[in-house]
DNA sequence: TGAATATTTGAGCATATGTTCATACATAAG
DNA sequence: CTTATGTATGAACATATGCTCAAATATTCA
């Protein structure tokens, strides 16, 4: 799991300038693999828009279908079909059809902690 | 603190569709003022980036200079310097001068919590 | 002072993103 | 079967984003 060491290309090539080796070495070593930190942008990335944090504040109380989330938000219902494809594809949301309502619901025990503490963060500001 | 209600503007001009308008009407109610949801949605949006993530997650244990988190994450020293300069436009970073080299490091409790809640999600995946 | 090092800044560019519009699909009602 | 309603999908477009490159600042050292 450790990255590559960046250390070893330093003054043949590229010339990487380092005032700490020791530091950036251990980061290198302790650092999660890209894939991880890819994975990790996904989540945060789909909870920086207000649209979507809109929605999943709604769904927090509540199931809601479509075009509630689109009179809630403000934009289309097209809009909100496509941001909420966005939430199911990280599994944050999951989706229930009745008839030809479709609900939506929060599918993650991990979002609700997240928008939680986000908002102390930006109250304590 | 509660949003212009939507309901209002249905079946006027706009022809909103609503299928449950009591649940509608009480998200409206309790949703986070805009303001709120931008300056939220900001943080996470932040957050959403894989070159960004791993420079937080290098200064969660210890401070670091520009060259080096360049040498870290594989990127230009300005790259560096740019994503540096958002994190510490949202207090989420702050710099030290020592000479010619500038150290950063976490300056907000609640980032290390966000990025632990992040990697306990993206691992029980 | 002048040269070297560390960082910052702004322009430019390729790509990603959020929205609307038009249209297709799914279900219900007549 | 036909029509209406709720949702999903794809194209198109304007804007935002992340990076590099070139150049400007700031600090140290000879």
């Amino acid at each position: 799991m450790p990255q590559p060491d960046p250390i070893e290309k330093q003054d043949a090539v590229n010339r990487l300038r380092i005032v700490h080796p020791e530091r950036v070495r251990s980061a290198c070593r302790e650092a999660s693999p890209d894939h991880e930190l890819a994975a990790l942008s996904m989540i945060y990335r789909v909870l920086g828009d207000p649209s979507r944090l809109k929605i999943l504040m709604a769904l927090r109380r509540d199931e809601m279908c479509v075009c509630d989330l689109a009179a809630l938000t403000g934009i289309s219902e097209s809009a909100v079909s496509h941001q909420l494809r966005r939430l199911k594809d990280l599994s944050l949301v999951r989706s229930r059809r009745d008839g030809q309502v479709v609900y939506y619901a929060l599918d993650d025990k991990h979002v609700v902690l997240l928008l939680d503490i986000g908002l102390r963060h930006i109250r304590e500001k």
